[in-house]
RNA sequence: CGGGGUGUAGCUCAGUUAGGCUAGAGCGCACGGUUCGGGACCGUGAGGUCGGCGGUUCGAAUCCGCCCACCCCGACCA
C-alpha cells in the first residue's frame, strides 16, 4: 500500500479529547474516527489489525473444536421477555420497531437466540458436547462509553457457547476455553491474567475474567503475591479479623454527638479507631429500603451486597428515599430499627462494644453488641477487599491493581435451557436441560489493550502478529529519481515476495516520514536514500530498537525477510 | 442517572473578564518556488451556521434563558 493513497492521515497534534494512550494513538495515527459516543469507524489500518485479531481468535476457537456461525443482530423482544432478561437489560438495550409495530432489540449478546436455535437442531446426547461461536456486532446502550475503544456502545464480540450433558462436561469445555483464551492473548502480544469473577445475574458457577493490568483499566483486581490468589475486587474475599473480640461486653450508653455525622469525625472526637465503630449505609434493593451495617473502617462491596440481598437492582438511596424510609442520616443504626431489612457484614457479630448511631439526631451509643442490642436479617460477607488486607488463603498482604477486562468466561448452567426449554434426550430416554457455558472476547477492546501494552512515547509498536504491515518502506527520494526508482523497485520486489509492506512514497521531508513511521508502528522500517544507495544498500531498523543496519541491495528482500523472522515472535 | 469540564477553521488554541465595525494565530490543506536523514523555508490562496434555539441590545463569539453534543469521575460490562 502506498501511504500517499492510504485512506487515513496521521495528525501532528492529537485531539484534546483523548486521554488514555490507546485512544490518543488511535486518533493521532488516523486509525479510527468517532461517530458518536462509543461508536467508531475503523479505517484501513485498524480494520486490518481487527481482522488479524479475529483470525487469531478464530484459529484458537477452531482448535478447541468450535464451529463458527452467524446470528441475527435483530432479535424479537419476546425472546428477552421469555428469559426474564428483558427487565434486567432494559436500559442497556437499543430498541426498535418494525413496520408492523413488532418490537425488536439490537442484540447485546446472543444467548437467547442461540438457545432457541439449539432447540430446533439438537435432540440427543449424541450431538453433545457442542461448541459454537460467532464473531459479530453487539449493541449496548452503555451509560458511559469510555476511553476510545475500551468501552463502546457498538462493538464486536467473539462469543462461544458450550452445550454439555452434565457438569463434568461443562468443566471440560470451560477448561478448553480457559486454555484457548490464554493462547489468544499470548499470540496477540498482550500480557493477561485470569482472575476469578462474578458469574453475574444468571446463576452461573465458576467465572474468570482475563485482565490486562494497566492503570487505564476500569476494573479493580485483588492479588496475593505469596499464594497467587487473583480475583476481581467485586468478589474478592479476604481474611477478616475482629479487632475487639476479646473485650467483655459493656453496658450500652447513649452520648450526645451534635455535629458528628461521619465515621471519621465520630472516631476522632471519641478518640477511638474507626474499627471501633459501626457504619450505616442505606441502599435500595429492587426498590425496597435496606439498612446495611459494616464496621466503620470498611467499605461496602456492592456486588456482594446485591447477592446477599438477592436483588437485581441495587443503588445508593437518594436523599428522598432515605427520608422516606425514616432513617436518621449521621446517627442511624440497626439498634431498635423495625420494619426494615437489615444486612450486616459477617465481621460485626464478632466485634464487641462498638460505637453506633442512636437512631435519633445528634446522639450515638457506646458499647453496642450484636445479638444483645440488635440483630440482622442477613449476615454475610459484604465488605470490599482493599490494599494491604490479609489474604484469605495464606494471610499474605493483598494488592490492588487496575485492569482492562478483555475476556470473560463463565459457566451458565441451565439458566437459559430451562427457561427456553432447550433439552436433549439422554441415554435413559429422558429429556434434560442442556448445560451451558458462555465465553466472550471484545475485539476492539482487545485492540485498544494491545496498544496500551505496546507503545512508547513516539507511537504504536505493533506486535508482529497483528501489525497491519510488516514493513514500512521509507523513500527519502525527494526529486532524486535514482532513489525513487530504487524504492519503487524494492517495493515491487517485496510485494512479489509476499511481504506486507506500507510504502511511504509521499513528497515529505525525512523528519515527517520517520515520525510517521514511528507513530504507525510497523515492526520493521526500511529506508532507501541517497546515502544508502551510495553504499549500494538499504537501511533496516526494527521499531523496537534504536539500531539500524545496512543490507546490500541485491539481497535486500532476503535480509528483510530474515529481519521479520527474527522479530520477537508473538507465538 | 448524579458530580465536574469543554464546545471558535480539518487539528491545537487565542479572543468571552469589561458587547463594537471585514473573527484571529500555529499546524494541516491547494498552487508556485527553494530544500531533503528526525515534524524545513518563502510567497499566494481556499477554508468559519463562533454547538443549537430563543431573549436583551443600535450592535452578541462575548450578557441572560433553555436545549444539544462530547470528555472526565462514580453506579454497569467484552
Amino acid at each position: 500500500m502506498r501511504l500517499s493513497q492510504l485512506f487515513g492521515k496521521t495528525q501532528r497534534q492529537p485531539p484534546a479529547e483523548a486521554e488514555t494512550p490507546s485512544h490518543r494513538l488511535l486518533l493521532q495515527a488516523g486509525l479510527v474516527g468517532q461517530t458518536s459516543a462509543g461508536v467508531y469507524a475503523y479505517l484501513p489500518l485498524a480494520w486490518k489489525v481487527l481482522r488479524k485479531i479475529e483470525q487469531v481468535i478464530r484459529d484458537e476457537m477452531e482448535a478447541a473444536g468450535g464451529q463458527e456461525i452467524m446470528l441475527p443482530a435483530l432479535q424479537p423482544q419476546e425472546m428477552w421477555e421469555e428469559t426474564g432478561r428483558y427487565q434486567i437489560w432494559k436500559d442497556l438495550l437499543f430498541h426498535t420497531v418494525d413496520r408492523r409495530e413488532r418490537r425488536f432489540v439490537l442484540g447485546p449478546t446472543h444467548e437467547e437466540v442461540l438457545t432457541d436455535l439449539f432447540k430446533r437442531h439438537v435432540k440427543s446426547y449424541r450431538d453433545l458436547p457442542l461448541l459454537v461461536y460467532q464473531i459479530q456486532r453487539k449493541f449496548r446502550d452503555e451509560p458511559r462509553p469510555r476511553a476510545g475503544l475500551i468501552r463502546l456502545r457498538e462493538f464486536t464480540m467473539k462469543d462461544l457457547y458450550s452445550f454439555d450433558t452434565d457438569w463434568e462436561g461443562l468443566d471440560v469445555s470451560y477448561q478448553k476455553m480457559y486454555q484457548a483464551y490464554s493462547n489468544v492473548f499470548r499470540r496477540c502480544g498482550l500480557p493477561a491474567v485470569a482472575v476469578m469473577a462474578d458469574a453475574g445475574s444468571m446463576g452461573g458457577r465458576d467465572s474468570h475474567e482475563f485482565m490486562h493490568l494497566t492503570e487505564v483499566g476500569e476494573d479493580s483486581c485483588i492479588f496475593c503475591e505469596s499464594c497467587g490468589y487473583a480475583a476481581n475486587a467485586e468478589i474478592a474475599q479476604f481474611r477478616k479479623e475482629a479487632a475487639h473480640a476479646s473485650e467483655r461486653p459493656q453496658p450500652a450508653k447513649e452520648i450526645p454527638t451534635p455535629g458528628l455525622y461521619t465515621i471519621q469525625d465520630l472516631a476522632h472526637h471519641l478518640k477511638v479507631p474507626t474499627s471501633k465503630t459501626c457504619k450505616a449505609v442505606f441502599y435500595a434493593a429492587d426498590g425496597q429500603p435496606v439498612f446495611v451495617a459494616i464496621r466503620g473502617d470498611m467499605e461496602v462491596n456492592e456486588t456482594k451486597l446485591r447477592r446477599a440481598a438477592g436483588a437485581v437492582d441495587l443503588h445508593y438511596m437518594t436523599e428522598d428515599e432515605v427520608i422516606g424510609a425514616g432513617f436518621v442520616p449521621g446517627s442511624a443504626s440497626a439498634v431498635g430499627l423495625k420494619g426494615v431489612k437489615v444486612i450486616a457484614d459477617d465481621l460485626l457479630p464478632e466485634e464487641r462494644n462498638l460505637v453506633a448511631g442512636a437512631n435519633k439526631p445528634d446522639a450515638h451509643l457506646l458499647n453496642v453488641n450484636y445479638g444483645r442490642d440488635w440483630k440482622a436479617d442477613v449476615v454475610a460477607d459484604i465488605a470490599l477487599a482493599k490494599e494491604g488486607y490479609g489474604c484469605l488463603q495464606c494471610g499474605g498482604s493483598l494488592e490492588v491493581r487496575r485492569g482492562i477486562e478483555m475476556g470473560h468466561i463463565f459457566k451458565l448452567g441451565t439458566f437459559f435451557s430451562e427457561r427456553l426449554g432447550a433439552t436433549y434426550l439422554d441415554r435413559d430416554g429422558k429429556a434434560k436441560p442442556v448445560i451451558m457455558g458462555s465465553y466472550g472476547i471484545g475485539t476492539e477492546r482487545l485492540l485498544a489493550a494491545v496498544i496500551e501494552a505496546n507503545h512508547d512515547e513516539r507511537g504504536i509498536v505493533w506486535p508482529p502478529a497483528l501489525a497491519p504491515y510488516q514493513v514500512h518502506l521509507v523513500s527519502l527520494g525527494g526529486d532524486r529519481s535514482a532513489v525513487t526508482e530504487a524504492s519503487e523497485h524494492l517495493y515491487d520486489e517485496m510485494r512479489q515476495a509476499g511481504i506486507e509492506v506500507l510504502y511511504d512514497d509521499r513528497d515529505e521531508t525525512p523528519g515527517v516520514k520517520f515520525n510517521d513511521a514511528d507513530l504507525l508502528g510497523m515492526p520493521l522500517r526500511v529506508t532507501v536514500s541517497q546515502r544508502t544507495l551510495e553504499k549500494d544498500a538499504v537501511e533496516v531498523k526494527a521499531r523496537t530498537s534504536p539500531d539500524t543496519a545496512l543490507a546490500p541491495r541485491d539481497r535486500a528482500v532476503e535480509a528483510i525477510r530474515e529481519a521479520i523472522a527474527g522479530q520477537p515472535a508473538a507465538e
